[in-house]
RNA sequence: UGGCCUAUAGUAUAAUGGUAGUACGACAGAUUUUGGUUCUGUUUGUCUUGGUUCGAAUCCAGGUAGGCCAACCA
């Protein structure tokens, strides 16, 4: 049984796996080689997360290789910043790439490449303004115009090539061109711009070049410098790929073939580059990496794990149509990951004091595993005294029906410890709630031999005289609308404003005071939590990355409907 | 008003001419020293109209809807 549900899953392809599949049974590669071809001019967000989980993920599947590109054809939006953070992101999701390669790499090619066209006839150098091209491209509807550079012979071309190269133009004044079709259907195929001239400085080939190729004129070559046998890429380029082909075509170099699906969108965010940019530029997040960004640093600073991501990329698929991809599917992840692996700690955020009048020690230790989903748990002491904190959430002087914690006269257990009894409410001449008299109950000492009487709900507590504090950091969504790139106007008046909200002081068990970084918590009843770069010595700060589910949120929404 | 891509539960994704399945979500219940986890169950779907066929989500044609394309960006 458990074989056949596998053989199924096994036949269940995406279209890029039968592509390949097909391609090897052909017999038309002896092994697949991808790419994953960023521009280095941003952070890495959760789509790249998709593009890279694909293309390595091809390749490990069927036993090919994945090159790394930076498609770093574009001097002026470019920085070796971007470079390294982009390969880290990559590393820290868990995938290792074969060669590390640029675009830049192979700019004297590609030139040699130019040539050789212009010597077919199949290019020419336009002395059009920018505006001009424009103008002579037509519409969709309309054939565009031939520039009356298009018929200047092959010798003219070649040396005002040669004089574009050798920085004799200014930015603007010469492009090369392709020559094709003024008159396609596909606006690509109108004689489409493969150098422009740009006297910028280059974050790797420094002053060398003073003309750079377009998109269209190196990516495919790129590709098929490096015999990449799918060039993975998402669906905006399907009408590029003719021109792709074309060059290759002409060129009469190593056939690499493009196959496009659809993009990641994950609604109350936004996944544009340019987008992102805003939000850090204009301060309405404190960098690339805040943890409310979809960016893999925000994601890794907010707590998440490369697991949970890389679980993420597996579970939405891939296919060709548009789609907006709910965000409690990726939380649906990140909390499957980190139950397995988060140690628990209780951390109490909003005190309410109990004092247990019957007890009379002053202190003693209580053992507690640090995660019940592993059955080879270690355990950390706990101290309980005579006052201590719980959550004010979890007491009601007048409780609902089905309000299962703490009230007069009502027993909970504190988790770990004793099951309590409420005795005495304690309020200040306001009427406010200032701390609660409590009773325990010795024989129910947790791991006692009658430590299985039964109450109805098991609450998080701190002893007061043990507890340290830490700032907490609590996130939601940055949009208030599911889809905010599609909503009228600008996007930014959808930025959620309670995004972020900072509790200066959460009072926790002590044991919290050796968080480390290579360690997830969770907060008992609270939520996951992180720890984030700005804690200190003085200071610990946590993130939380993800709360628990809470049914009893939602039992409370049913009572009191939105108005 | 040209060309191209796409259309399956609320959201994704599978079924490759032969019983429309899976995950997340939602809802209900069981278990639980986390109102967590785990387990069980329920709910909801082939854009539309024709055609081919014994049989169509699948193939064909028309329609409709959404997306992409006219940057010296990638």
């Amino acid at each position: 049984m458990a074989d056949e549900i596998k053989k199924e899953e096994e036949k269940s392809l995406n279209f890029l796996e039968e592509i390949v599949e097909e391609d090897l049974a052909a017999g038309r590669y002896k092994s697949i080689l991808t790419r994953f071809p960023p521009e280095p001019n941003g952070y890495l967000h959760i789509g790249h997360s998709k593009s890279i989980v694909l293309n390595f993920g091809l390749a490990r599947k069927y036993g090919g290789k994945t090159n790394l590109r930076f498609d770093d054809t574009n001097p002026v939006t470019e920085d070796t910043e971007y470079v390294e953070s982009i390969k880290a992101d990559i590393r820290w999701l868990g995938f290792e790439w074969a060669n590390e390669f640029y675009a830049s790499d192979y700019f004297e090619q590609l030139y040699l490449f130019a040539e050789e066209l212009i010597r077919k006839g199949l290019a020419y150098v336009d002395d059009s303004s920018a505006e001009a091209i424009a103008r002579m491209k037509g519409t969709p509807t309309e054939p565009g115009t031939a520039s009356p550079f298009r018929t200047r012979d092959v010798e003219t071309n070649l040396q005002l090539f040669r004089d574009m190269r050798a920085g004799k133009y200014k930015d603007g004044e010469k492009v090369l061109r392709a020559k094709i079709d003024m008159a396609s259907s596909n606006m690509h195929f109108r004689d489409p711009l493969m150098y422009r001239i740009k006297h910028a400085h280059h974050h790797r080939t420094g002053d060398a070049w003073c003309i750079y190729p377009m998109y269209d004129f190196a990516h495919g070559q790129s590709d098929s410098i490096e015999k990449i046998t799918h060039s993975i890429c998402t669906l905006e380029f399907v009408p590029h790929r003719p021109l792709y082909d074309w060059f290759i075509e002409k060129l009469d170099i190593f056939p690499s073939h493009q196959y496009e699906f659809a993009r990641l969108n994950l609604n109350y965010t936004v996944l544009s580059k340019r987008k992102l940019l805003q939000l850090v530029n204009e301060g309405h997040v404190s960098g690339w990496d805040d943890p409310r960004m979809p960016t893999i640093s925000g994601l890794r600073r907010r707590g998440y794990t490369p697991e949970s991501i890389r679980l993420f990329a597996e579970k939405i698929g891939v296919a060709k149509r548009e789609n907006l991809i709910d965000v409690s599917l990726l939380e649906f992840c990140v909390r499957e990951h980190l139950n397995k692996i988060a140690s628990r700690r209780m951390v109490v955020f909003d005190p309410l004091k109990i004092v247990v009048s019957n007890y009379e020690q002053p202190e003693e230790w209580l053992s507690s595993e640090d995660n019940p989903e592993d059955p080879g748990t270690t355990h950390r002491q706990l101290p309980f005294s005579r006052e201590l904190y719980i959550e004010q959430d979890d007491f009601m002087e007048n409780p609902p029906k089905k309000f299962f914690r703490l009230s007069p006269g009502q027993k909970v257990r504190l988790k770990s410890a004793y099951i309590i009894q409420c005795d005495e409410v304690v309020k200040d001449a306001s009427g406010k709630i200032t701390e609660l008299r409590c009773s325990y109950l010795p024989e129910s000492k947790s791991g006692g031999a009658q430590s299985n009487m039964k109450v109805q709900a098991t609450i998080h507590w701190v002893s007061i005289p043990h507890a340290i504090t830490a700032e907490v950091r609590l996130y939601d969504r940055l949009f208030r609308v599911e889809d905010p790139a599609n909503e009228a106007g600008d996007f930014k008046e959808y930025i959620n404003p309670d995004s972020l909200q900072v509790l200066q002081a959460a009072y926790a068990e002590p044991a919290l005071r050796n968080a480390k970084f290579d360690e997830h918590y969770q907060f008992l009843r609270k939520g996951y939590f992180y720890l984030d770069k700005d804690s200190s010595e003085e200071k610990m700060v946590f993130n939380r990355t993800s709360t628990l589910r809470d049914t009893w949120a939602k039992e409370q929404r049913k009572d009191r409907p939105n108005p």
